[in-house]
DNA sequence: CTGTTAGCGCATTCAG
DNA sequence: CTGAATGCGCTAACAG
């Protein structure tokens, strides 16, 4: 248990013959030294191999060098890439990434956010809890206590916060327009909670692609699910107790593998008795039995700007575009197909 | 720019009316105290809404609360659920989950060992990196300096650390049976770096299965390649070039998925043309193209052994066994058939 | 059983 | 331009 003491600013200082204080502001890159005692103390410090107490250099200075991301579900791969994305850019400028996991409880979230303020996070990066009637007390925290923090993927309404996130209107609007052209007359949407943004702008361009074509979008053409596999099985059921329609468009690649896997239960062939399409475009949605049709969010892009926005927000600079926008895309694969 | 001034230890001694020292006995539950002052105390932190300040707490007690996960490549949907896993058991006990990303790289996994030393945590659970001839330096700091760690999937050997994993051999050995004994005559295993136990022991494993059946294993047979989407792509590749052989068994589902896609784009037919079979069992691996026949690790189960053993090891307890060995499971669809 | 006090390692005044 | 002193919030050792 003889654990080796840690090297503090008081050894490097006295190997280099100065005083802490010398040490300190070197190490802060003050440029007001004499180059020859800098000299001597970064000498001095690699010598002994020294670096800061980052517990100690938060407690005086009430920064933590750190920013604190709040993901949802690492079991679906976006997610997971997003994290490595955030990660890289955060490192980039020297600061170190807090993870914190919701798994879509509100609760957690807020668990979560009290952790990161307890830590003194110098800013946060959100992935809204897909939660109904989100109570926004932790958020209100946030701004009343002035700690920087930006959405991803989605945002909160009624908050203050900006947001980096594809134009989910715009994707379903593409998808959709394609299967109105491709002659599909019926097709049903899983969708999150139709409260939560994610779900509204989808629905928007739903809705506007159908404007567009005379049609009218009936409430059964719309059905609430947890964006997950599971999610994904059960509004299955739930649609086909209706009547089988043309098209089933998710809120996710994930939940359209559901939807694709309890289709094949039921012997229902895809697209040849109906055509499903995704959403995000994960890495495997192009090998599944049948190769998703599928909207792709930028995640490496939205990730780069969110970590820049918080930077920005940081540092006080006032952000133009409360919302970043990015260009989603479509790809049209074999689980969807014309109809006559 | 007013932000609210945070609410320290010495704020509810106040309002309690007792001293600082007995309000943080109270914290850290002392039970030689009087259940009255207790109460007070308690009262104070609640209508305070207090928190400790966990940089001040770890500066005090070279202690953080907090335990490091050294994890990989969070695009393998694979460890984003081993980061769940693990994090939902650190959670239970009260402490903090660090996660830090290597991305294979050696020199990232030694810059975040460097971080959680500086962070002061409690204890280090490390996926190690897939890369050739590591430099352990860092592992024996580690073991210097008596910082708890253990392994997880795999080990350093030359190192003290215990693990937490699955008996590859033992998946390897029941796969390549199953492959042999369905007529499979030559069978090819793109392997991680050979010199790697997580190779080495799946090597063993797919030795000795042909070894009983009379056969022995060319070297030929086995190609290296990283383990991802792409290796699996370029070793495919390299095998095709010395002729088509009757299977191919892959480090992980991953990299099955790039030996699939590829071998699509050259024309060839899984399994008529050949058989292919994954490790891990993915959820998507079963909604593949050709789902894959694929042998799973539980995740969940080894997660949480790693926790439970770091939490052990933090507290001075020898553990018997330095492998904890979890049983693999073969799992055959439609991506392998027999052949006659 | 409770109150007082001295650090933990660093940043940052303020004199010199 | 450099050095000594003070405090960040908490714990723990020591008195009382």
């Amino acid at each position: 248990m003889a654990t080796k003491e840690r090297t503090t600013i008081r050894d490097v200082a006295a190997l280099a013959g100065v005083s802490v204080g010398t040490v300190s502001m070197v190490l802060n890159g003050s440029n007001k030294l004499n180059p020859e005692t800098r000299q001597r103390v970064m000498d001095a410090v690699i010598k002994l191999d020294y670096r800061r107490n980052p517990h100690a250099r938060s407690l005086s200075t009430k920064k933590s060098m750190t920013i604190g991301l709040i993901i949802t579900d690492l079991t679906n791969p976006f997610f997971g890439i997003m994290v490595g994305c955030v990660q890289q850019e955060i490192d980039a400028k020297g600061y170190e990434l807090l993870l914190g996991m919701t798994k879509n409880d509100i609760e957690r979230e807020k668990k979560v956010i009290a952790k990161f303020i307890d830590s003194a996070v110098d800013g946060i990066i959100i992935v809204p809890a897909h939660y109904r009637n989100p109570n926004l007390s932790h958020i209100y925290a946030l701004e009343q206590r002035n700690i920087p923090y930006v959405y991803l993927t989605t945002y909160y309404p009624g908050t203050r916060g900006c947001c980096a996130m594809t134009d989910l209107a715009q994707g379903s609007y593409e998808l959709t327009n394609y299967l109105l052209n491709t002659g599909h007359k019926n097709i049903v949407m899983i969708s999150g909670y139709v409260e939560l943004v994610l779900s509204a702008e989808r629905l928007r361009g739903f809705k506007r692609a159908h404007e567009e074509h005379g049609l009218e979008v009936r409430a059964d053409q719309i059905v609430e699910a947890e964006p997950d596999y599971n999610g994904g099985r059960e509004a299955f059921d739930q649609i086909i107790r209706r009547g089988k329609p043309d098209a089933i468009m998710t809120v996710n690649d994930i939940v359209s593998m559901g939807v694709l896997t309890r289709a094949r239960e039921m012997g229902l062939r895809v697209p040849e008795d109906l055509s499903v399409a995704g959403y995000d475009d994960l890495l495997y949605s192009s090998m599944l039995e049948t190769s998703l049709t599928t909207v792709r969010q930028p995640i490496k892009e939205m990730s780069a700007a969110a970590v820049d926005m918080i930077f920005k927000v940081a540092e006080g600079e006032t952000i133009e575009n409360k919302l970043m926008m990015f260009t989603p895309q479509l790809f049209i694969r074999s689980s969807t197909k014309k109809r006559l």
